[in-house]
DNA sequence: TATAACTGATACTATATTGATATCAATTAA
DNA sequence: TTAATTGATATCAATATAGTATCAGTTATA
């Protein structure tokens, strides 16, 4: 059981990119590039992020994405639910026995509380979050190999 | 986003009948009655669960099917795994940027972390528990409307 | 003003997964 | 003997996922 999907896990990647070049218009291609994603496809997510406002966008040469709102208010559970759908473990199990007094029926209630959970764990990692652990892992071991960029 | 497929659906339900009549063989037949669950599909999922050694048969005339372990030994964790394979949030994020040190990969570990999270919840729900409160219902509410079976 | 570098918007294709059905052989209680 | 049942496959349709292609519009800048 795979919990994200190519999409979303692209869409956090494109984001973190996003997130760690402030104030910058970033083109599709160099997120592609970068972050090997396949490029029509990246300017497809692209386009529901902005629709869901949460990058924009300018056209044009120079032109290309940016955050629209802050790294740490952007938590990947929102990304799931964008491109993926609310978290539900299950529509209505056990429909045939229970469903008639379903406002009483437990099994519903357990499989409640484990989305609440699930929900919650995802809501505490945000963009802003990864970000900040990237670039720790990246100082702290400031390792052997390429260092700085451009 | 859906993390229960119909198939560990259906098979959850089935295992909460069996695990309700213990030491007699339920026929495919009256659990797919009961449950409403497609009769050839749920045939195919008990073999999987014979398989997994989760259920005996016998076959012929007043064959069908029984628990071949407690019900509290069956987490619905198990089942996930059976049905849909173990639950992992990403193959592997991140690529390009960081798996080059993967050892020290922070995203990674944050993932896994999450991974375990989901696992224990779904893990401390078995058959076992489900069929308790299932029961625990009935019997505090036993309510108005139909009463007892044949 | 031409043009290259971009985004916006769709339409399309391929593949995998999910959900469901059909068939036939073998077994067994009655 | 036969009806009820499982064992084992094969097949199919619907949906979801992943990826590609195309064309129109926008804008910096040479
Ligand atoms: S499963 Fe539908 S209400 Fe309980
Ligand atoms: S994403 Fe692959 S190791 Fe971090």
């Amino acid at each position: 059981m795979k919990v994200l999907t190519k999409k979303t896990d692209y869409a956090i990647r494109a984001l973190l990119m996003l997130g760690s070049k402030r104030d910058v218009y970033v083109s599709a291609k160099s997120i592609s590039a970068d972050q090997d994603i396949p490029y029509q496809f990246l300017r497809g997510l692209l386009q529901e992020l902005i629709r869901h406002d949460l990058v924009v966008s300018k056209e044009g040469a120079q032109g290309g994405f940016m955050m629209k709102k802050e790294p740490d208010e952007i938590p990947i559970a929102q990304l799931i639910e964008v491109f993926q759908g609310k978290v539900q473990v299950s529509e209505c199990m056990f429909r045939k026995q229970i469903c008639a007094n379903r406002a009483r029926c437990v099994l519903r209630h357990e499989i409640m509380r484990i989305e609440e959970v699930v929900n919650r764990e995802f809501d505490k990692v945000t963009i802003g979050k990864l970000i900040r652990d990237l670039d720790a892992a990246n100082g702290v071991t400031h390792g052997s190999g390429e260092k700085g960029g451009s």
